[in-house]
DNA sequence: ATTTTATGTAATTTCAGTTGTTACATTATT
DNA sequence: AATAATGTAACAACTGAAATTACATAAAAT
């Protein structure tokens, strides 16, 4: 979904576009937009300003930005390996394998970071472009 | 989670072990352990008998269960990539996005299941028993 | 054989987290 | 000034996961 609001915007190349521009593309409200767009400046791939006219657009061309980055981006909100289960006393096991397993998902997220690296921005909207037939209408 | 469970089974070697017992270990309830274990006895990696003294137990040795396999086991119920976010007309990027993140994803994951391939369910064991100061308490 | 112990499974409820909505202050452009 | 946009908070609605309950079935123990 990350994915997908920046997406549009290396589709508009360099223009401004509002959040609910943005929200009606990716079929949700501006506020959710929004929010996402306060992790995506924070990681320094969106510029964002305020006023009449303004909106947001990619800080890089697409060809800068890789898929790793904008899922670090976004990992807080999106994360997968949260295992958000109460540690257990009383079980031998249970005590030390929260930690222990921490460790091995790390270097497993390292290793997905590292192929999502693989990818830009560019080649995934070129991949979008060139998916052959996909029903396209005009954008709004 | 489940490796959690495989684990417990992994630490009591052989044995036959009630969901019951399990349960109480990860600290949930028998049911969910029972429903976890039917996608672990689907995937071959564990045996369960009904009846009385019954239960379950690993269907090899831990040193031949890698986390990967486990992760395979459950990742229908325990999914990350899902983006569960229907489908928007009138947007040209959001029509074909899905299917293209798909792929990328599908790589992704592939990496992940390389790296959690590395470790079996011995190692971990050995991991977490060797995790220096864990409060250990007796086991029920 | 009967009782006991355990799994398999469905139906329902409970709960938490996500998403959506509304509202409004703030800021920049026109 | 007036307008158009973001930032943000408060709250409602929704969704999906987990827990609970219940019961049928199967195997073992007696």
């Amino acid at each position: 979904m990350a994915v997908h609001v920046l997406a549009v915007l290396a589709y508009k190349e360099g223009d401004r576009v509002t959040s609910t521009l943005l929200a009606g593309s990716i079929n949700t409200n501006p506020v959710m937009v929004r929010r996402l767009l306060l992790d995506l400046q924070r990681a320094k791939l969106v510029e964002t300003c305020k006023g009449a006219g303004s909106g947001s657009r990619l800080s890089r061309s697409p060809g800068r930005i890789n898929l790793a980055e904008v899922f670090r981006a976004v990992e807080d909100s999106e994360s997968f390996a949260t295992p958000n289960r109460k540690p257990n006393a009383a079980c031998p096991v249970g005590n030390c394998i929260r930690e222990t397993l921490n460790r091995i998902f790390l270097s497993a997220q390292n290793a997905l970071e590292r192929d999502l690296e693989k990818t830009t921005l560019a080649t995934l909207l070129d991949m979008v472009k060139t998916s052959g037939a996909c029903g396209q209408k005009k954008v709004s």
